[in-house]
DNA sequence: GACCAGATGTACT
DNA sequence: GTACATCTGGTCT
């Protein structure tokens, strides 16, 4: 999962284009994976390599914060046009973000649940309390809490480099690297619960077999 | 691996 | 006012 490419080259990577997030959420979900998360606050920029990814499916999706048209302040973002960051706070503690999908009022995202390091790696790890390697963003709210992301965050457009973006530097992850399976902490969710909507990129089969 | 406390915003009564 | 949350880290087994 090392980038192929220096972190000067990847600063200069495109944002994914506003129609990649407006397709189907699972499409997306799926299609995120290998992309590079990228963070820009002042002078510093740190960036993941997004490896675990669900998708949350709006009105109709019991684990979704919109529900049966749910409509709040806190989750307003979600039902405006996609390519943008939904941020929101949890357990009294913990800050999640998602990458909003489809077009206005349709409300859907894929929350970004884990990521590598591919820049910036010893900042985040100052942030993290000096945690490395996998523990460093195996987790949404470790996640953010590596990329600096809060409430204020919440809104930002993906699709340019104002503050938080998602570019693709051109690694692929092969269909046989990813396992998919139902999502993490929604056992409330009744049968929704168990949608296979997690799609996550296997470390272990990643590596090559030696020879 | 299982268990559980932690600390507060958010939704809803 | 009350219940609960798209979780994490520490502890114990």
């Amino acid at each position: 999962m090392e980038s192929p490419l220096p972190e000067t080259t990847l600063l200069r990577l495109a944002p994914l284009p506003r129609r990649f997030y407006q397709r189907e959420t699972q499409r997306v979900a799926r299609d995120l994976l290998g992309k590079v998360l990228l963070r820009r606050s002042g002078d510093e920029i740190v960036a993941l390599r997004l490896i675990e990814a669900e998708a949350y499916l709006g009105v109709g999706d019991a684990a979704a914060h919109t529900f049966g048209g749910r409509r709040t302040p806190r989750n307003a973002t979600m039902w405006g046009d996609g390519g943008h960051l939904y941020v929101y706070f949890t357990y009294g503690m913990h800050h999640c973000c998602n990458a909003v999908t489809r077009t206005p009022e349709v409300p859907e995202a894929v929350l970004l649940r884990g990521g590598v390091a591919v820049a910036g790696r010893a900042a985040m790890a100052a942030r993290r309390g000096g945690r490395d390697g996998l523990e460093l963003a195996d987790g949404p709210a470790k996640l953010c809490q590596a990329l600096a992301i809060d409430r204020t965050d919440d809104g930002t457009d993906l699709t340019d480099r104002g503050g938080v973006w998602i570019a693709d530097d051109g690694f692929s992850v092969p269909d046989e690297w990813i396992v998919t399976g139902p999502r993490i902490g929604v056992g409330y969710a009744g049968e929704a619960a168990q949608w296979p909507l997690r799609w996550r990129v296997d470390l272990a089969r990643s590596v090559p077999p030696a020879r």
